[in-house]
DNA sequence: CAAGTACGTTTGCAATTGCAAGCACGTTGG
DNA sequence: CCAACGTGCTTGCAATTGCAAACGTACTTG
């Protein structure tokens, strides 16, 4: 299986770029990119970077994807990182963070419903979402 | 050039391990190793990671020992850690994404109207609103 | 001196990366 | 109709990765 070639192209189509068009943007071969995508190869770490470059995402989470990083994770890294941005205003961070917190709540009730043949409590006991700290 | 290698064989030498340990503790050939650490060969992303965790450190540093990985951004954090929450569907992930664009756009634009003595510099988006914080 | 060991290094070699060139298919429009 | 362009994909091929096997030492031992 190859999350990463399927993430990339994800991320591709999300930012409407064309294969040429990221791969002019990545500074690598329209060729070689499309096979990393469908999975058939394997890109190097230089390669990699120069395809998160490309997406204007970080090089890390494309490792994460590639499963050469450990996942740092991202539950929090999401709440930290737009509690941090200090591009946002107030409003529009807490705007952001509730919508977060509704979408976990969603699939976390869906998880539920779907599993309740098998045991309980399958994520965090934390019942109500943390407004914002700080 | 060879910064890498001569950080990896200092990191080594630190702990005390001699070439072949190191290259059993991290499933390396020891003659790759060894080249690796003179400058000879450049290791993929796999490789790098697996000499990290046999030398116990964290792969991002040597990453970015490697200059394969830049030390993180700061706006950048949010989009990449939504893109890279597997808590989330990916409808959920466009719709955050989205809506941090349009808050990124909207600050960009009023800090546009703010500045007009500045006259054009279009590219910097990073000078910032910082009317209210927190 | 020969034998055993541990060290880093050199040497072919299969497997893989990454690319230039070209292919197949669809959309325009002159 | 058929060039012209856009999309992604296939195909050789040079360059590189990464390894197994062997090498050259030094340092202990019998």
């Amino acid at each position: 299986m190859s999350g990463l070639g399927s993430f990339i192209r994800e991320q591709r189509d999300q930012a409407q770029m064309s294969l040429r068009q990221l791969a002019q943007a990545a500074n690598v071969s329209n060729p070689y990119l499309s096979q990393v995508e469908r999975g058939l190869r394997r890109p190097s770490a230089e390669i990699l970077g120069r395809i998160a470059s490309g997406l204007r995402i970080s090089a890390e989470t494309l490792y994460v994807q590639a499963g050469i990083l450990d996942q740092r994770d991202g539950d929090e890294t999401v709440t930290t990182a737009i509690a941090a941005d200090q591009t946002l205003t107030e409003r529009q961070r807490s705007t952001l963070l509730q919508i977060y917190a509704a979408f976990q709540a969603e699939n976390r009730a869906q998880a539920e419903t779907a599993a309740d043949a098998t045991a309980e409590a399958p994520l965090v006991d934390d019942g109500e979402n943390r407004e914002e700290q700080q």
